[in-house]
DNA sequence: CTATAGGTCATTTTT
DNA sequence: TGACCTATAG
C-alpha cells in the first residue's frame, strides 16, 4: 500500500521523518491518530520490527484504538507484537519484571484513588490534624503534586511556605510508609519506581533502550515531569522519539501536566523536526475562525491556525437565556427542533459544561422533554461500596499485607471488630512496623480483642488463607464466589439493604465484577488474579463509550474535560460565563490560559453546527447571582464588551453599590445587559 | 453497630 | 442547595 497517498504534505512529513526527535503540533482534528498509525506502518515497511516500537499513551481507550487502527493498516500479528499502552501500564511491567532490584516486594498491588484518600485520612487522623486546615482530598491532590515534582517529603518541607504545605508534607511521609507497609505502590509511585529503575541500573535501561528503537507518544502535551523523565531514558541514546500532541489542547495543568514540555521540545531535543498540522478535517470554517481568535488570546503557545478542509458552514450562535432552568428548556427545545426538522440525530449531539453541577437542570430539562440522554462520568461502577468490598477481598488474596483493604471489610460483615478493636491493632502495627492484617492477627492472640473481635479476625485470616494460597490463576472466579460464600456476603448485602429490589441490583454488582474476572481469565492466556486486579486499578473508568451513544441514539452530557478528543455534529457549550468559563478559581490562581484552551477544545469538538449559550443569573449553591457573559465570548467575536460588563471578581463599577468583589447580592433583575 | 443530625464546603479527574 | 463526613445517641 502506498500510505503517502493518504496524506497530505505535512502529514507525510510527519510520518516519514523517522530519524531523529520530531514534534507533530497537531491542531484539534487534524488527523493525529491517522499520523501515528500511518507513522507506524510506514516503519515497519522500512524494515523496523514490530517488537522494536514503543507507542505511549495516556488512557488506555487510546491505546486500545491505536491498537486496532495499527492492526486494521499492518495485521493483528505485527501490531500485537508493538508494545502500545499507557505510561503506567509500561510502568508495572518494568517493575514487575525488575522491580526486585529497588527493593519492591514481588506482590506489590496498586493503590487506587479511594485507597490513596483512605489512607491519607488515616494519617491525618492519626497525626491528629483533620481539623479543618486542609480536607484530606486538598491533601491528597497536593501531596501527589510534590511527588510529580519529585520532592520528598523532607524536601517539600524544606519548600513549605505555609502551614497546608508543611502539613502536606508530613502527612506525605507518613502516607509513603502506610503504603509500603503494606506493600502498595500509587498511581505517582508507579512513573517514580521506573524513573528510578532506568537512572540507577543501567542495565535494566540498557534492556529497555536496546529493545525499543522508535518510541512514539500520543497527547504530549499531558506528559508531567517523571513520564518526561522516563520518555528522555528510553530515547535519550538513539533520539528516535516522536511526540504528538497540541499545547492549546493542554487541561490537566492542575494534575501535574506541564506544558512547559511541549513547548520547549526543541530545546530539549535539539535538531527536532517541528510540523505543524493545521489542516482540520472535522469542522467548518466559521467554527474554526471562532476557535482560532480565543486561542490567538494566549501569549506562551506554538503558533497555529486551524484551516477548514470542509465549507465556511453555519456560524457559531451565542443565546442568552434568563437562568440556568430556562438554558436547560431553551437548548432541548432547540435540539428537539433540530431532529425534528431532520438536521441531525439524538446521537449527534452533545451538551457540554464546565462544572459538575451544571448538568442538574440539563437533566431535568430532558427529562421533562422525553429526550434520551447519557451523563458522561458520574460515579462509576467501581466507586459503587458492594464492588469495593469484593474488589478489596480479591486484593487481600493477592496481598495479605493491603491495610486500607483489608480495613475495609475487616467488619463487613460485621465480625464485632469495633473502633476500639482497630484503633488498637493499628498502634501494635506502628510499633512492631508489621503490616496491619498482621497486627490484627497478633493482637486476637495476644488476648488483646474482645473475644468476638478475636475470634472474627482470627476466623477471616483462616479464609484468606484458605482461598489466598497461591494465586489462583484458572480457577479465580470459582475462589472468589467462594470466598464470598464463606463470609456470607450475599447475607451482608441482603441484611444491609431494605428495601428487595435496591438489595438484588447490589447483588448483581457484585455477580458482574465475578463476570468481568471469568471473562477476562478466558481471554487471558495465563490469568493470575494480580494482573485482573492490575486491569481494574488502571481501566476502572474507561467504559465510556460515545460510539454506543451515539448508535443508541442519546444525547451525550459531558464535561468540557472528558469532551476532549471527541466530536459531534452539534454541540451545545452551556454556561458561558464569567466565573464559570473561566472559573472563578482558575481566576483567582491566574490561570486562565488553561481556561481559554478548555474553551478552545469545547468549540472544537463540534463539526457542523455550535451554540453557545449563558444565562443572565445562575442560581449556585442556593444563591442567585447575576452572571456576566464570559470573557472569552468578545474574544471570539471581537466585540468589545458593552458598557456595564465587568469580570469575575472585579468590584464593580459605577456608584451605589455594595464592594466585596463578590457578585452574591440578590437583586432583582432589570433588562437584559447587552450581548 | 446503625441511624440520624449537624457542620462543612463546594472546578476539572487520563492512571 | 445538597453531598459527604463526623460525632452522637440509642
Amino acid at each position: 500500500m502506498n500510505i503517502l497517498a493518504h496524506l497530505n504534505p505535512e502529514q507525510a512529513l510527519a510520518v516519514t521523518t523517522t530519524e531523529g526527535p520530531v514534534l507533530v503540533l497537531a491542531g484539534a482534528g487534524t488527523g493525529k491518530t491517522r499520523v501515528i498509525t500511518f507513522r507506524i506502518a510506514h516503519l515497519l515497511q522500512q524494515g523496523a520490527r514490530p517488537d522494536q516500537l514503543l507507542a505511549m499513551t495516556f488512557t488506555n481507550k487510546a491505546a486500545r484504538e491505536m491498537k486496532s487502527r495499527v492492526a486494521g493498516l499492518v495485521g493483528k500479528d505485527a501490531a500485537g507484537e508493538m508494545t502500545v499502552g499507557t505510561f503506567h501500564a509500561f510502568c508495572i511491567k518494568a517493575l514487575r519484571s525488575h522491580g526486585k532490584l529497588l527493593g519492591l516486594r514481588d506482590g506489590f498491588s496498586i493503590c487506587d484513588a479511594s485507597d490513596q484518600l483512605a489512607t491519607v485520612r488515616a494519617v491525618m487522623r492519626e497525626l491528629k490534624v483533620s481539623d479543618a486546615l486542609a480536607r484530606p482530598g486538598q491533601v491528597q491532590a497536593k501531596l501527589s503534586l510534590n511527588k510529580n515534582k519529585r520532592l520528598s517529603h523532607g524536601a517539600a518541607l524544606d519548600a513549605a511556605s505555609d502551614a497546608v504545605e508543611e502539613l502536606v508534607a508530613r502527612v506525605q511521609q507518613r502516607y509513603d510508609e502506610q503504603l509500603r507497609r503494606a506493600s502498595l505502590v500509587d498511581f505517582d509511585d508507579l512513573l517514580l519506581l521506573t524513573l528510578q529503575l532506568l537512572e540507577q541500573h543501567p542495565a535494566a535501561r540498557e534492556e529497555f533502550t536496546e529493545r525499543y528503537r522508535w518510541i512514539m507518544v500520543d497527547e504530549y502535551q499531558d506528559t508531567n515531569s517523571p513520564q518526561y523523565e522516563i520518555i528522555r531514558a528510553l530515547a535519550g541514546g538513539h533520539r528516535n522519539l516522536c511526540v504528538v500532541g497540541d499545547d492549546d489542547q493542554s487541561i490537566y495543568g492542575w494534575r501535574g501536566a506541564d506544558v512547559s514540555k511541549i513547548l520547549g521540545f526543541e530545546h530539549d531535543f535539539p535538531g527536532a523536526v517541528v510540523v505543524r498540522l493545521e489542516t482540520n478535517y472535522r469542522s467548518t470554517g466559521f467554527i474554526l475562525d471562532a476557535a482560532n481568535r480565543v486561542i490567538a488570546h494566549n501569549t506562551k503557545r506554538h503558533e497555529k491556525t486551524l484551516r477548514s478542509g470542509l465549507g465556511p458552514g453555519l456560524h457559531p450562535s451565542i443565546e442568552r437565556l434568563e437562568d440556568e432552568i430556562v438554558e436547560g428548556e431553551w437548548i432541548v427545545r432547540d435540539l428537539v427542533r433540530r431532529v425534528q426538522k431532520d438536521h441531525c440525530r439524538l446521537g449527534d449531539v452533545a451538551i457540554l459544561f464546565r462544572t459538575g453541577q451544571q448538568p442538574r437542570p440539563l437533566e431535568t430539562a430532558l427529562r421533562a422533554g422525553q429526550v434520551p440522554y447519557v451523563l458522561v462520568g458520574g460515579n462509576s461502577f467501581f466507586d459503587r461500596k458492594e464492588v469495593r468490598d469484593v474488589l478489596a477481598y480479591m486484593r487481600l488474596l493477592a496481598n495479605g499485607d493491603d491495610e486500607s483493604s483489608w480495613l475495609r471489610i475487616v467488619n463487613r460483615p460485621p465480625r464485632g471488630v469495633g473502633k476500639t478493636s482497630i484503633d488498637r491493632a493499628l498502634s501494635r502495627a506502628g510499633d512492631q512496623t508489621c503490616s496491619v492484617p498482621l497486627a490484627f492477627e497478633d493482637a486476637a492472640h495476644a488476648g488483646e480483642l474482645p473475644t468476638a473481635a478475636a475470634t472474627g479476625v482470627l476466623e477471616l485470616r483462616e479464609i484468606l488463607a484458605r482461598f489466598g494460597v497461591n494465586d489462583p490463576g484458572r480457577d479465580l472466579v470459582q475462589r472468589i464466589g467462594s470466598l464470598l460464600e464463606a463470609v456470607s456476603y450475599k447475607a451482608e448485602v441482603e441484611r444491609s439493604t431494605k428495601d428487595a429490589s435496591e438489595a438484588a441490583s447490589r447483588w448483581a454488582a457484585v455477580l458482574e465484577v465475578l463476570d468481568m474476572a471469568e471473562h477476562y481469565v478466558k481471554r487471558s492466556s495465563k490469568p493470575t488474579l494480580a494482573k485482573f486486579l492490575e486491569r481494574v486499578a488502571l481501566a476502572a473508568n474507561d467504559d465510556t463509550t460515545p460510539e454506543d451513544s451515539k448508535e443508541r441514539n442519546l444525547v451525550t452530557l459531558m464535561t468540557l474535560h472528558a469532551a476532549k478528543g471527541l466530536e459531534f455534529d452539534e454541540v451545545y457549550l452551556a454556561g458561558v460565563e464569567e466565573g464559570l468559563l473561566p472559573h472563578k478559581r482558575s481566576i483567582e490562581e491566574d490561570t486562565v490560559d488553561e481556561e481559554r484552551r478548555l474553551m478552545y477544545v469545547g468549540i472544537t469538538r463540534a463539526k457542523r453546527r455550535l451554540v453557545l449559550t449563558l444565562t443572565a443569573s445562575r442560581s449556585q449553591y442556593g444563591t442567585r447571582a447575576e452572571s456576566m457573559p464570559s470573557r472569552f465570548l468578545f474574544e471570539m467575536t471581537g466585540q468589545s464588551p458593552p458598557e456595564g460588563w465587568r469580570p469575575w471578581g472585579s468590584t464593580p463599577k459605577g456608584r451605589g453599590r455594595k464592594g466585596g468583589g463578590r457578585p452574591g447580592a440578590k437583586r432583582k433583575r432589570r433588562g437584559t445587559p447587552a450581548r
